[in-house]
DNA sequence: CCCCTTCCGTGCGTTAGCGTACACATCATG
DNA sequence: CATGATGTGTACGCTAACGCACGGAAGGGG
């Protein structure tokens, strides 16, 4: 089924006028992205750019400890492996599937070819990255301030927004790693959200039961990073 | 005299070839930069992108509550207002003066119609866009992982590199807000450094006398970012 | 069915940083 | 030289999160 397996279901390839993706479609290449997999390691050249579909990617941020902190998440409204487009060929971070499911990858230099064409793709990729900026940003004022019950409502919100579903298959050692945090915080944090009603879990799947509940919890950050990828990215589908 | 105040102080206007730097020359504009002056607010369409030459620029998120961080610093190796030509026009976050001195500032559409262009400048500005990127992240891990210590030596170490001197004219209480701290906090960790005889401060005024004893102290992302923006921005000054 | 791995819960003592309050210098000004 | 504003030092209780060390429960494979 080709629709089941659309690129397009990405959407800043969905963005793109037709003549534009017609250019690019012939060398999409599907690819599943399991948990764990590594897309982009610390200083390493890729050779892609992935444009998850239905698939979530966190940019992790390793440090000399092995500690780790999620930096900012993509799913199918943006790209990774932006550091080809912007020139640096390689990032100090990693990029990492943090929900299993399906991307596009395409070759980096035939990524670059059309960016450099001063096309559709360029302003497109030019405001993904300036939204991803300022989850970056957001991230780090929310590790400054606020408590660990408001960042798991962010991640877990930011999370949902890119899954077509409720649920997430998603340790607490996971989300831990992913927020830079103890299992044994996120443990308590979860307990505290599962006893309002909020969500549920039972051995690596968490369902989200109150969204709004979530919501009502959540810091700032959340709203903000948000508002600003609605402002940045709400383009219209061309034909 | 003209050399006193020459724009291609700020490395990246140094960095455009010839012709290039010729076409933005006449519409760059010196500016006079005092302590707290606000370039940039948040959500603010801007009219200028600012090209620092001895001055130092912040980047901070202000929450609701008022509280601040900063989530990155630019100086003369920079240029603030990159929303300007990622394409967003404006961000949430705000841009402050944080050490007086001198920029020069260009009309936002000059600096969008070279950028569109394709030119050196665009590859320049996404380079140095892509070391701001990586400076947020590190800063985002920082807050998380760090000691208040560590941090305080990465902001003198982040901010000397920036400035022509050993000195600097911050009260603790600024330094605070830029980390988003108590100025307790700062007052402990900065006499810790001042009877360790590193720097030496009096009433706004710090002095770093001993920067390799810094260099020991600080925690690991001095580094990391140092290294990215020694990488991403060392092109060879043309004739 | 048993064992072993994975995942989650809980309970310590410890600590960094917070909020608050206040005391004391230094400097500018009238 | 008095006054106030600004910048810094210190102290004390509080809390969120840490590190560590368990114990238990669920599930999968032999």
């Amino acid at each position: 089924m080709a629709l089941q397996h659309d690129p397009r279901q990405n959407h800043l390839l969905a963005a793109l006028p037709r003549d534009e993706y017609q250019c690019l479609a012939p060398h999409l290449e599907w690819v599943d992205l399991t948990l764990g997999d590594s897309l982009v390691e610390s200083g390493k050249v890729m050779r892609h750019v992935y444009f998850p579909t239905d698939s979530i990617v966190s940019l992790l941020c390793v440090m000399e400890d092995g500690d780790s902190t999620e930096i900012a998440v993509v799913g199918a409204e943006g790209i990774v492996g932006i550091s080809l487009f912007m020139g640096g060929e390689t990032t100090p971070s990693r990029a990492v599937v943090q929900s299993a499911g399906s991307a596009y990858r395409l070759q980096g230099q035939l990524l670059k070819d059309e960016f450099d064409r001063a096309s559709t793709l360029q302003h497109l990729l030019l405001r993904y990255t300036q939204a991803l900026i300022t989850q970056m940003a957001q991230t780090a004022v929310c590790n400054r301030h606020h408590s660990l019950d408001q960042q798991l409502c962010r991640w877990l919100l930011l999370s949902l927004d890119r899954l077509p579903t409720n649920e997430l298959m998603m340790t607490q050692e996971l989300i831990a790693n992913m927020l830079g945090v103890r299992r044994e915080g996120v443990t308590e944090s979860a307990g505290k959200l599962q006893k309002a009603g909020l969500i549920s879990y039972h051995r690596g799947r968490i369902s989200i039961l109150d969204r709004p509940g979530l919501e009502a919890r959540v810091c700032e950050c959340y709203a903000v990073v948000k508002k600003e990828y609605d402002r940045l990215l709400s383009y219209h589908r061309p034909g």
